[in-house]
Formats: C-alpha cells, sequence, structure tokens
DNA sequence: TGCAAAATAGAACGGTCGTTCTTTTTTGCA
DNA sequence: TGCAAAAAAGAACGACCGTTCTATTTTGCA
C-alpha cells in the first residue's frame, strides 16, 4: 500500500532507519528517492545534461509535473543525482577501504574498490567522468557540487598516500598529489578504453599500473617486508 | 544534393588561400571548410552532441539551412568535425614527432607534442575526450569515426614503443600496450585536473609521470647512455 | 472518520532542435 | 554577357525540452 513499486533492490538506505510502528519516510520521500535512483541509473548512461525530465517520468511511471515537482528544477535533479552518486561512493569505495590499515594497504584497498567500481560502471558510466566533461566550461551549483564530490575524494587518496609516507612505507620525497595523480590518470585510462574504445584486458593494464606505482614509490624497508610475506 | 559526399574529400589545406586570378576552390567549399572550422571551435567548447545548426548558423552568419545543405545531417557535420580534427592532431602531433629518431626520443617527441597539444586544449576542450564520454554507449557512423580516429594514434603511440624496444632502449618484456595505457591516462588525468577541478601544476605531474615510466622501462645500457649526455 | 495538506496529474506555454520544401540570390563557365 | 547550376535564405513541420498553473487524487494526522 505505501510501496507502490519498490523498484529499488539494493535501496540506498544511506538516511535514518525507520522506527518500528513510526512512518519516517513520508510518501513523498520514498518516491523522490525512488525518482533519483532512475535519475542516477540514466545520468549514469546518457549523462547528466542527458537527463530529461520526461524520460524519467515515463521511467518511473509518473507524470512530467509529477517528478518536477520534487526538485523545482532540472539543476536541482541533477544535484541530487551527483549527491547520491556521492553517498554510494562514499559507501561502497571509500568506508569500506577505511577498515584496512594505514599506509600501502589502505591506499591499495582503495584503489582496489575503485577499480571495482569502475570496472562495474565499464557497462553504466561514471557520472565522475562524464560530467568532468560536461561541465569543464561551466559554471553553476551544478559545476560545484560535482566538483566537491571528486574534489573530496582526491583529497582523501592524497591523504592515504601521506599515511603511507608517515608510516615509512612510500618514500617522503614524493609529492602525494603526484601520486593521486598518476592513480587518478590509470582509473581514467580505464574508463576510457574498456568503455568507449571497448579493448580488452583494460581492468589488467590499470591493476598492473598501479603496482608499478606501489613498487616505485615504495621504500626499501617496506619493499623487502612485503617480498618476505 | 545529399547524394554523395564522398565526391568532396575533405582535405585540410581548403583553408590555404587560392591561386591569385584563378579560383581553386569554389564558392561552396569555401564556406564547408568555414562552417567546419567554426564547428571545430564549438565542438571544443560544448562536445560533438553540443553542436546545433543553429549555433553554428549564427556564428557564420548564415541561415540554418544553408548551414544544413552542406552537410544534409547533423551527424555528418559531426563525422566532418572529427575528420578535421584528426588532420590538425596528425600534422601537429604525429608528423612533427616522426621526423625524431626511431626509439625513446620519437616517443618523447610524440608525448612533448600531445602534451602541448593537451595544454592548449585546457580552455578550448578536446574532441576526443569529450567525443569518448559523449558516445561511449551509442553505436553508429560518428562513433565509428572517432573510435577509428583515436585507435590510429594509439596504433602510432604503441608502434613507436615497440620501434624503442627493437633498439634495445626498452625492455622487451613489456606489452607496448600497457605503455601506452599508461601514457593514455597522464593525458587524461591532464585534461580532467587541469580543465574541469582547475587545480595547477597537472601539466608538471603529467611530465613527471612520463620521464618516470620511460626511466621505468628503459634498459640499463640506454639509461647509462642517456646518463652520459 | 474527516479534512487540511501533501502529492500527483493534466494541459499548456515559449523555446530550440533537426529537417524538409520552396524561393531567391549568387556563382562561374559557354 | 547570358544562363544553367550551385549556393543560400526563408518559412514551416513535428518533436522534445523545462517550466508554470490549475485541478485532482492521495496521504496521514486530529
Amino acid at each position: 500500500m505505501t510501496l507502490r513499486k519498490a523498484s529499488s533492490p539494493a535501496h540506498a538506505l544511506a538516511v535514518l532507519p525507520a522506527e518500528p510502528g513510526r512512518r519516517a519516510l513520508h510518501k513523498g520521500q520514498q518516491t523522490k528517492a525512488a525518482i533519483i535512483d532512475a535519475a542516477l541509473g540514466l545520468a549514469s548512461q546518457i549523462g547528466l545534461e542527458g537527463l530529461s525530465i520526461g524520460a524519467l517520468a515515463e521511467i518511473t511511471g509518473m507524470s512530467k509535473s509529477g517528478v518536477f515537482a520534487h526538485f523545482g528544477s532540472r539543476e536541482e535533479l541533477q544535484i541530487s543525482v551527483i549527491r547520491e552518486y556521492h553517498e554510494r561512493f562514499e559507501a561502497q569505495v571509500f568506508y569500506p577501504a577505511m577498515q584496512a590499515s594505514r599506509g600501502v594497504p589502505r591506499l591499495q584497498a582503495m584503489f582496489d574498490n575503485w577499480m571495482v567500481q569502475t570496472s562495474n560502471e565499464i557497462d553504466s558510466g561514471c557520472i565522475y567522468i562524464s560530467g568532468a566533461v560536461e561541465f569543464d566550461d561551466r559554471s553553476g551549483p551544478v559545476r560545484d557540487a560535482l566538483a566537491s564530490s571528486v574534489g573530496s575524494w582526491q583529497v582523501a587518496v592524497r591523504r592515504a598516500v601521506e599515511l603511507a609516507q608517515q608510516a615509512g612505507q612510500l618514500v617522503p620525497d614524493v609529492d602525494p598529489m603526484q601520486v593521486a595523480f598518476e592513480i587518478h590518470g590509470l582509473i581514467l585510462a580505464l574508463h576510457y578504453e574498456a568503455r568507449f574504445l571497448k579493448v580488452p584486458g583494460a581492468a589488467d593494464r590499470a591493476r598492473q599500473g598501479f603496482a608499478r606505482i606501489v613498487e616505485r614509490y615504495s621504500t626499501p624497508s617496506y619493499r623487502s617486508q612485503v617480498q618476505q610475506a
């Protein structure tokens, strides 16, 4: 009765859990979440700019104005999609990696999770990558939301490198941003070559590239320590 | 009028001045070249999908139908733009580098020219990168033109690596595609971080990354040879 | 259960899009 | 210089866009 379609299987419940006996989410919020879920799927495929309210209405079985009313503007819809993606990225890439021990292991976990995420996105697309291309010459709240979201992940990667340096696992005389830059390049090349050019083996090349980066910047002591294991 | 476009092969030299007294290019071809030039500029900024005939008409001071008549379809216009970019890329990146001696020097020249091209495109945008995002989930002649154009450059990079291996400058036990992949990643990361995120110093990081790749895969003999100079 | 409030639907708007058709202007060779 | 062909303009089309306004349905607390 309250669930009309329940078309969201892996529903990102990142919000508050509903107390038993009391409705934590009103109908409108449920619908809004369903719309955002569909919008994220659509935007992943055809981009944030390709997102149209009409198409979204058809997917969700609603009217255009019904969809529109939840956001008030297309920009707000796009921003909602970015926020949603940000939360899922955090949940699936960032937080799990934080459980790995500081240093190279954590950096490795971050990269591994990132690889899984990107590999899954070979078929669906990644709005951090498509969005960058769509909004790189514009200004406004959508671009800002996208840039700040990407930026927060970049900071996280950079800090993981710094921690690895403080742990004496990576050499201290390399700019953490340099390492983050090279890792970012591997992910971008993977997305480009696997999704657009459809060349096989790109994931292996990205992984190999990362291993080579770690090997290159790791300290002798950490290298021998790893070799022992 | 929409019979065959193949009868007028898009020679990039169309911009060259006509011989005095004799018209080397008919009016239509001149106009078409001017439209393509404007279209390339526009597509670089807002993407191949953002290309609109109306905007193009306004820029060139023509009517919509006047612009349209030169191509017969929007797709053909997009393909013309891709061809034009392909020729310019070849002229500014590929051919000049072929004058460097085979091996690492040529690979270095290719990367240097590529970097210059990409750095110039920080402001204008690169249709090889934006186009990949726009057409990565579609099929059709535009995607094919884009992919084949990018692919030819990828092959050129890979062959340059192979020649460096044959010259004994790079170690033979690395897949040339791996090297090309990592280089591609540096360019993509440069474009992403400089154009979208607008972080400074990205060009230096790309260059440093390339130097590290060469250093890593170069043979001991070549390394000492370089060190002497 | 009643009833205000929230949610959704429906219709219409001005705008832009690619494309087609018809008409006018321009070109360049005989 | 005349004149057919090429080039360009102009108007109109159907489709889709985001958005607004109003009417209807649904929700959830009193």
